[in-house]
DNA sequence: CACAATTAAGTTGTGCACAACCAATTGGCC
DNA sequence: GGCCAATTGGTTGTGCACAACTTAATTGTG
């Protein structure tokens, strides 16, 4: 683990910068697919999640998209504004919101079914390398969510 | 490419979000340990390109980290606020801003070292899966920038 | 030289990410 | 009933990303 060390801070080796990178040229792709649509990139993942489970508070969305609700509220707030979501607050649990589609947000999904084919088509890759380069980002995600954890006081 | 649409909907088969999520990841752990050195996440990205090549305008430091002066302007501020750097016009171009490591930020690169290898520890990867996983991110944003091109007005 | 086109930075406005803090509700406890 | 810890959202402040626009300097052309 002492090798070369000199190199370590090169730009071009390090994987966060490409991974960055990468992450900003996806954005800027989804921009222009989603303009259409009237979605930004994270509300468009936001969507998704309302797409696949109908209703859910903003707390279950939050730990589907990993975002908090200090990213969540506003987010939602303009969703709101743009017709495509109602939040009210549960009669249950008063401390909750419950986040819903309106008619409109639920039509959208049909139009956002062309999404995916041309992010696909964009990327220039076929299905099974997409699948197996999500695989490996995910168990990377993992393996840095943990790293984290255990690097929050002065371990290392 | 006209196959079970339904599931091309599906959160956790985007790509974009695992890439994203991973990005993130990513940032969460290098806050950590850049706190130490005072630093953020892309300001840490321009002191690399700055530790590798000394001096240069902001245009080509915004051309290595594929940032615009609009990302760029702030950043280098709060840089020069913090006294890793000096701005100064080129007196050969007067539009041009050479961006310069002061000593500080100079001597901040000695602490910088320490930095990949605890990353490089936390991704669980070694060396060589990192610089192909690094190389098939680096092919996947060029062939999305390429498409970002052809996309731009109403192709597909 | 004059002048249009180009280029480099900076500014403004919108939106996202996240930390830190706050307010309200809930539920267990005595 | 009254009290307290945990949970849920929201707000505020800082910083990044990017589009659109502005300003100033340079370059090319007649």
């Amino acid at each position: 683990m002492t090798a070369p060390t000199a190199d370590w801070l090169r730009l071009d080796q390090q994987i966060c910068f490409s991974l960055n990178a990468a992450a900003r040229a996806f954005g800027g792709v989804y921009r222009l697919i989603l303009k259409d649509l009237g979605l930004t990139y994270p509300q468009y993942l936001a969507m998704l999640v309302l797409w696949e489970h109908g209703e859910l508070p903003v707390k279950k969305l939050g730990e589907h998209l990993r975002l908090d609700s200090g990213t969540l509220s506003p987010l939602l707030k303009r969703l709101e504004a743009a017709g495509l979501v109602r939040r009210e607050r549960s009669a249950r649990d008063e401390r909750s919101v419950q986040v819903r589609l309106t008619e409109e947000g639920t039509a959208l999904r049909e139009r956002a079914l062309e999404v995916p084919p041309r992010i696909a088509a964009a990327t220039g890759l076929d299905l099974d390398e997409i699948s197996e380069l999500r695989a490996r980002l995910d168990r990377l995600t993992g393996a840095l969510d943990a790293a984290a954890l255990s690097e929050t006081p002065g371990c290392a």
